[in-house]
DNA sequence: CGTACTTTTGAAAAGTATCAATAAACGTGG
DNA sequence: CCACGTTTATTGATACTTTTCAAAAGTACG
């Protein structure tokens, strides 16, 4: 029933471009090699050198790193269709690790196989790129963000910018989105501590701008909440691949 | 003088990767077309579209976003050898601007230079692929840093790396760096007041850590001021890229 | 030498963390 | 289906870090 024809990579990457059959079967041909794994325990640690990435198919990853004094940055969320440790390919040995947040599904890439179907159509290697550009210009704002936002705007800018990657999965809409995270997600990726996420969302939700509870996101007052985080779209707002 | 054999982008990929006679080849014809820009205008802006990368040959640049509010954050600083404005040959506009910190020389690269050498060597698409993972490593650990570390810690492990990276092209040894930066430079990328900069360069000076003054970083405690700044170089300790 | 940038310092205010405690929600075996 | 332990959410009080505002001193350079 997941076939490749309607995988969320697939999705995400036909939204901008049109694969050609030969590059849709060389896509598919990735799709084997599919793997569970449970909630909380890593996929891939700091440090690793298996020369794998994958594919997630379902369910929610957080790739993360420790520091020496035992505290962790979330630097990134996952959500199908998403690429894991393309980075750890290129670079041999992962530096961070990937701990699923709920209970996941995800395809194994090998490095030669992904080596191999670059080299049989470079216009899925373009395309692959550019997504991995994506995912790197949003890291790149979540960077702005800790430098510059205060907490308050740093939990709206994220939960929108969450909120735009799952509409384009078809998990979200501009009303809001089902969200497994824990207040302490919440807190180590924004650099905060768990009691100040909590009276950040306390805030947001008496201001009625977004409410996060019961394992949903809900956007009360989206153009207020979106003024308040000082979002701007347009670097998610990307034409597709530039492909010859 | 500044020929393709001693660029500094040649002696960077040289320390990890053999690269043939062909290849070189093809590097240095990426090697026209140099240009010169004055300190302190923007390279390329926000939102502007063109399709060129540059590849710095002497001075420093730095990458930021300005916010809706005026402030800045500076992402990356580039020294001699690094690229500027890979990924918005994929996304085909640019996400942040680039300015030059001092008077710099760079070699404009055409996006359709690039995918013809990338197509004629890719030994060397893969080269530059890893040098471009090494980067976004380093924009991870910086993102980790505005999240985990307090203020002394993230000054302290900012010198460092910083040291790192200038001692592969040679501009840096481990008593320390000239560093052309103002403490205006240091509190834009490291997300602090100004004001907080300069009494955290006054800690770390009498502590005996590092001295950052009169253009020039000395470090006065190199495993100290490691220590404090919670340094964990492994992040750079890779080896060459993935060859087949 | 004057003007603009950069560095330095002080005092007060704001933002966030930490500690401590309680309440609510959840999963699981009885 | 309930009791219980565990995780998660919530709130208050206090301490610490960093910012902001204001001002002075140093520096570069036309």
């Amino acid at each position: 029933m997941n076939t490749v024809e309607n995988s969320p990579l697939m999705r995400k990457l036909s939204a901008f471009v049109a694969l050609s059959s030969k590059e849709l079967a060389v896509l598919a041909r990735l799709h084997q090699r599919r793997k569970s794994f449970v909630a909380g325990h890593d996929l891939v640690h700091q440090g690793q050198s298996d020369q794998a990435a994958y594919i997630l198919a379902s369910g929610w990853v957080c790739s993360y790193k420790l520091q020496p004094d035992g505290s962790r940055q979330i630097v990134d969320f996952q959500i199908p269709g998403d690429f894991l440790g393309l980075r750890s390919i290129l670079l041999r040995t992962s530096d961070h690790s990937f701990e699923p947040v709920v209970d996941i599904q995800a395809v194994e890439v090998l490095a030669s196989d992904l080596f191999d179907a670059f080299e049989q159509t470079p216009r899925l290697a373009t395309a692959i790129l550019w997504a991995a550009s994506r995912d790197e210009a949003m890291v790149v704002e979540h960077l702005v963000g800790l430098g510059q936002r205060d907490a308050e705007a740093r939990m709206a800018h994220f939960l929108l910018e969450l909120g735009a990657k799952l509409v384009l999965v078809g998990l979200g809409s501009r009303d809001g989105y089902d969200c497994p995270l824990t207040q302490y997600h919440l807190a180590d990726v924004l650099g905060l501590s768990a009691v100040h996420v909590n009276r950040v969302l306390r805030k947001l939700r008496e201001d009625g701008l977004a409410t996060f509870r019961n394992g949903r996101v809900t956007f009360d007052d989206f153009d207020r909440l979106a003024a308040r985080a000082g979002f701007d779209p347009s670097y998610l707002d990307h034409t597709g691949p530039l492909l010859k």
